[in-house]
DNA sequence: CGCCGATGTTGCAACATACGCAACGAGGGT
DNA sequence: ACCCTCGTTGCGTATGTTGCAACATCGGCG
């Protein structure tokens, strides 16, 4: 493991919270500035930061270009992404787009609600594998041995009332999940948002990514959001078919 | 200037081209695999890369949540969003806001038309400075010693036959830009494209930010690209007077 | 069913590289 | 005009990184 690299993403980091001065950096690093220095020097040259007039640095454009490129690479991030937006225009809720990848649950993409009440949620986030009905789709799709394995390793932080608080009550939660194809989150991870989610496979049938509408109890009571469910369904239906997957198989994965 | 995070960059990079395995990164960077994996290791340890199950690497979700706070932070985009998602919906045109910084034009939010004719254009990429639209724009309210250091940097490359091929030609451009307030493309970067940029000022008056409208020639005529310029307008001076500038403020800067 | 090849991982010694120090320089505030 | 702060440079040192070679693991193929 190299030292250097993990303090050069240190920075990074530490600029993700706003713009520093040389020896702030130095000083949070705890490494004298001439470190520091050539450490942002390289970055620097690559665009991953950026030293304004006054010396101070932010980070830079080269990321936003990297980051923009890793997410076109998804290909399914492009695939759903006219069929989201639609959801999203027929709803007005907003809408959220994750993926399984080595063990947690992240975000690829987020539409945002017409309504003043917004979400905290962003692009490159981790879903709580808890709570988030886009983790229980998910996760509901892992083979047994991976599925218990990751189940034991969570920490089940009680974000509400409603939070599961066992190995065992997820594993129940998700063998539901998978018999009946969707997952809802009833204020779980927040006491006054529901959410319901659905999986959306490829051509094997495997859940490649899992959909989900999010909307504050202010806006729809619970009972309303399980209405939007047809819809939200139909659109993950259309992005596995556009996904090469048969229209004719069932909520559960035929290779089950 | 340090070689192992010039490396891990590198590494970055050229996973941004796809997913590659140990192997194939060692022979791009033309260094043992060892070296390669103790980097990658440090990467995906802050998520900056992720390794699927078949050992191959991959961009990771990390680098998007850090990309996301890069882009919040800056003001300019919060600031000037809703206005240009108006103009967007109001046009149906490609709307973009681009920033000056160290010596290059970046664009930093886009919003897409609604036209199947789409620009390559991406948030993070550089414009090019002597011929987009919204490079004039900036480089037009650099102090003048500044805006010529500049100028004598770029490479003009014939783009189009339109071209601004010369320095002096360029900064003739500039003086007009500052002059008129806006700033256009006619044809000079791609053959088929036409853009109208404006400036963005906060209350001391110094452009922070250009925001343009780009139509391809198939879509609309260059006369009607030109008839877009007050909506344009109309959008900057909103965007501007939420920045704090005053609104008797003319063309060009108070402090000039 | 077992061998072979390809690919990722570990231990170790050599040495290049990144580190910290101290002195220098520039810019801003008083 | 002074001082004080903050970024930059040169240099010797030792720490962290490198490449090698051997080992482990997995999959394909005979």
């Amino acid at each position: 493991m190299s030292q250097t690299v993990t303090r050069a993403l240190r920075i990074l980091a530490e600029l993700g919270e706003g713009e520093r001065s040389l020896d702030q950096l130095a000083e949070v690093l705890g490494v004298h500035k001439t470190t520091v220095l050539r450490l942002l020097q390289s970055l620097e040259e690559e665009r991953f930061v950026y030293r304004d007039p006054a010396y101070r640095y932010h980070l830079g454009a080269g990321l936003f270009a990297l980051s923009g490129l890793a997410l076109e690479q998804r290909g399914i991030r492009r695939i759903a992404a006219p069929h989201l937006a639609g959801l999203n225009a027929a709803t007005g809720q907003t809408v959220h787009l994750a993926a399984y990848e080595g063990g947690e649950v992240v975000y690829i993409d987020k539409y945002d609600s017409r309504h003043p009440v917004r979400m905290y949620s962003r692009i490159g986030l981790r879903a709580a594998l808890h709570s988030a009905a886009v983790s229980k789709v998910l996760l509901a799709d892992l083979p047994v041995p991976e599925r218990r394995r990751v189940v034991a390793g969570i920490d089940f932080i009680p974000h509400t009332a409603h939070t599961l608080a066992t190995p065992e009550a997820l594993l129940a939660e998700l063998e539901k999940v998978s018999a009946q194809g969707w997952a809802q989150d009833h204020a779980e991870h927040e006491a006054f948002i529901n959410c319901v989610a659905a999986p959306i496979r490829d051509a094997s049938g495997r859940v490649v990514a899992a959909a989900s509408i999010s909307v504050p109890d202010v806006v729809l009571p619970y009972e309303q959001v399980l209405e939007l469910l047809p819809q939200l369904l139909a659109t993950t239906r259309a992005v596995s078919a556009d996904c090469g997957q048969p229209p004719h198989a069932g909520p559960a994965a035929p290779t089950a």
